[in-house]
DNA sequence: ATATGTTTCAAACGGCTGTTTGAATTAATG
DNA sequence: CATTAATTCAAACAGCCGTTTGAAACATAT
């Protein structure tokens, strides 16, 4: 077994194909990179497809061992929902070095492909149930289901935007202001507050008018 | 003049610009859907990069002559807010059959390129002073220009969820509820009440601890 | 009608792509 | 040690890519 030629390769694939997405991808330049010879990826992963898949793979394995999400249960719903911002912001955001894994990951929601539906069952999708969990707390039992999904929308996008649009916000606000804004807890203070407005506004009256 | 061939094949490129993006677009079948011969874009424009900026420079043009945004000025403020987030949400998402204008466009947001900084320019840039301008009557003069940009940043960054995240929206809560959720003034309501809640809050208390 | 400038056309060029091939090398098994 | 299986390797394949070429077709003006 040569394992280590394998995993060699997946480490490779998952640079490159964060760096250039899978289209833009050569096999060529994963094999250079992975110092193997070019056919190693068709004789161990049958295609650059399903190798593409396999670096999704590992990619959201390794991406939950990095920082797992665990929020204090004790704590009130408000701090745990500036938890869940915070460590959703810092994972986007905050390493100084980005890994590979984070990236593809973004590119993979940015623009879906065969890898998505894993992607969403096994990572998306928890973070998912744990925000929705938390907002269940805030806001009263009888509100419908789709009204809790709205408000766990509302407070993604605004996490979101910062990562899949920062150029814009760089050409729109200026390079420096923009970069100034862009501290982590502070971002993240500031979507938790607008939010929990939003949020705690449901709790008291069900509809306004408009 | 053979202005008539140069327009056509803008519009072609524009197709599957929108389509494909620009490195998956392929010269020979903008040719093709524009019935011209293969060697037009390189006479015409000189290479493939100088014709997409010219289908991005006519996307926005075309794209603002389509449907205006004028909010008449005699409105509160908070219906001016839900003006601007339904026609940005229309903007997005509500055409049966989505002009290759629109999705030129955001495919530059999602990824942007050359052509980025002419569309921030000419215009998500005015749409942009619009939203800021109408937060400002909502807030104390005294409130820093960052922190009106925050809040412009979390209203935008709702609208654009649902349509940069669409797919997985539809595979994290079902592709029915999602899309019973999907109208566009309906979304545009839950957005603008949400947003509204958060913007109100900082016009009384400037911090709240956390 | 002739000459001039513009636009179209089929064909080809050089380069890069993912994949395949068959021999050479290494590892494992009897 | 001999034999078989698993892995690596250099080379080539077929196909698509953006671009170029030089001749043909067309329009315009003298």
């Amino acid at each position: 077994m040569s394992e280590i030629t394998k995993t060699r390769i997946i480490d490779a694939a998952g640079e490159v194909f964060a760096e250039k997405g899978f289209e833009q991808a050569t096999v060529r330049e994963i094999c250079k990179r992975a110092d193997v010879n070019l056919a190693s990826i068709n004789y161990h992963f049958g295609d650059k497809q399903k190798l593409y898949i396999e670096a999704v793979k590992r990619a959201h394995c390794e991406g939950e061992e990095d920082e797992p999400l665990l929020i204090p249960a004790e704590l009130p719903a408000e701090r745990k929902l500036y938890y869940f911002i915070e460590h959703m912001m810092a994972d986007m955001l905050d390493r100084e070095s980005p890994t590979w894994h984070v990236e593809l990951m973004m590119r993979e929601m940015a623009r879906p492909t065969l890898a998505c539906t894993e992607l969403v069952q096994s990572y998306i999708g928890p973070k998912f149930s744990i925000l929705m969990s938390i907002i269940e707390e805030m806001v009263p039992s009888t509100l419908t289901l789709s009204k809790k999904h709205l408000l766990a929308f509302s407070v993604v996008g605004q996490c979101l935007l910062y990562r899949f649009h920062r150029p814009i916000g760089k050409l729109l606000i200026g390079d420096d202001e923009f970069e100034s804004l862009f501290d982590v807890s502070y971002l993240a203070r500031h979507i938790c507050e607008f939010s929990l407005q939003g949020i705690q506004s449901l709790s008291v009256s069900q509809e306004t008018s408009l």
